[in-house]
DNA sequence: CCAGAAACAGGATGATCGTCCTGTTTTCAT
DNA sequence: ATGAAAACAGGACGATCATCCTGTTTCTGG
C-alpha cells in the first residue's frame, strides 16, 4: 500500500456523475448496479457513499446536473443561436441524427429515458424531470415568440407549438430507439418544419 | 388442505398477464418483482414458472399479447372508425386525456414505457416493440392516404406524417407523465389538428 | 380404468443488490 | 505542530431477487 493519495473531492464527484449519467441514461436506473458505477468510475464504496449517500440522491444529482446540462448544450443553446426556430429545430435534430449514425447505437434522449422510468417512482424524481421539460418548452416558446413578430413562422400559440416540438422530438427519439435508426428523427424534423412554416 | 382444485391453465395465464401488464407498464419492468406478480395474480411460484419459465418470456408475452392489444383497442380501432384522421386523432387523444383526469394519475403509454426501458436491453424486446410501432404508423398512414384522396388533409407524405402523429402522441404522454397532467396531451391534439388541416 | 402428461403447490437456493461500518489517510484552520 | 473534520478504503451485512426443484393433484388419450 503505497502511502500516496491525493484527495480530489471535485474530480471524484465528477467521475461518479459521468459514469452514472452514462449508465442510467444508457441502460436505465434500475438496470444499473452501484458496483458497476464503482468499477466504471474507478471509485471505492467508501468514497462513493461519502459523496452520494444513496442511489436516489445520485440519480437526482445526475438529473439536475448532467441531464439538464445535456439538454441545454445539445438543444437549447444551438436553438437560441439559430437564425429561426424552424432552422434551429431542424439543424438540432439533424445533428443528433448524424451523431446516432456515427455511434451505431441509439440510446435515446437522456431526459426521456429517465422521465419514463422514474416519474412514477418518486415525487422528487418527477419534479426534477418536469422542471427540465418546463425550461425546454419555455426556451422553444421564447424563440417562437421572437419569430412570430417577424412573420418567420405561421400564426400560432408559442407555448402550445413549443409543446408539440418537444413532444415530437421526444417521441421520435423513442421510435428511433425502438427501431435503432435515425430515420424517425429526420422524418419528424421535416414534418415539424412543414407544420411551423408560415 | 381441501382436496379440491380445478386446473385452469387459460385463466391462470390470463390473470398472470393482466397483473404483469399492469405492473410492468405502471411501475416498470425492473421495478417489478416476480413475487409481486405472484401475490397480485394470486398464483403460486410453481404455476407461474410453469406457464412462463422466465421474467423475460413473461414480458415478451405481455408486449405481444397485451400491449399490442391495448394500442389496437384504444388507438387504432377508434381511429379507423373515425370520419377523418384529424377527427380520429383528436378524439382519441381527448378520450385518453379524460381517462387520465378520471384516474388522478398518469401512468403513461404502455408501449412507450416499455420501449424506453427495454429497447436497449435485449434484441427480442426491441423487435417486439418496434413491430407494434410499425403497425401503429402504418394504420395512421393508411387513414391519411384515404383522407388525402378526398382532400380532407393538406397535401403530405402519409408515412412521414404518420410518424409525426405517433411521435407527438408518444412525447406528449412522456411530458404528461412527468407533469402528472393531461394538458400536454390536449395541447398536442390541437396542434396536430392544426398541422394536418388542409 | 389407468398410465403418462400437464397443471399446480410451496419452499429452497445461490446470486446480487444497496447500504452501512470500521478504519486509515489527507487536508486545513489555528 | 496539532487536533478535528473531511476524504477515502474495503469489506460486511441483511434483504431481496429470479429461478429451480421436489412433490402432489388434476386432466386426458387409449
Amino acid at each position: 500500500m503505497a502511502g500516496l493519495r491525493t484527495n480530489d473531492p471535485d474530480g471524484m464527484r465528477r467521475r461518479v456523475l459521468d459514469a452514472a449519467f452514462s449508465a442510467f441514461c444508457g441502460q436505465g436506473y434500475h438496470a444499473t448496479a452501484m458496483h458497476e458505477l464503482r468499477t466504471a468510475a474507478g471509485v471505492t464504496g467508501g468514497a462513493l457513499s461519502h459523496h452520494f449517500p444513496s442511489k436516489k440522491e445520485l440519480v437526482l444529482a445526475v438529473i439536475r446536473d448532467r441531464v439538464a446540462d445535456a439538454v441545454e448544450r445539445t438543444w437549447l443553446a444551438p436553438l437560441r443561436d439559430a437564425p429561426t426556430t424552424i432552422e434551429g429545430v431542424h439543424s438540432v435534430l439533424e445533428a443528433i441524427a448524424v451523431e446516432l449514425d456515427r455511434n451505431q447505437v441509439v440510446r435515446g434522449c437522456p431526459l426521456n429515458n429517465l422521465a419514463l422510468e422514474l416519474s412514477g417512482q418518486d415525487t422528487e424524481f418527477r419534479a426534477a424531470i418536469d422542471a427540465i421539460f418546463g425550461r425546454w418548452r419555455a426556451a422553444v416558446a421564447e424563440k417562437l415568440r421572437a419569430d412570430l413578430e417577424q412573420g418567420l413562422v405561421r400564426p400560432l400559440d408559442p407555448g402550445a407549438a413549443a409543446t408539440l416540438v418537444v413532444a415530437a422530438y421526444s417521441g421520435a427519439m423513442a421510435m428511433a430507439k425502438a427501431a435503432q435508426s435515425a430515420e424517425p428523427l429526420r422524418t419528424c424534423a421535416d414534418q415539424l418544419a412543414w407544420a411551423l412554416r408560415p
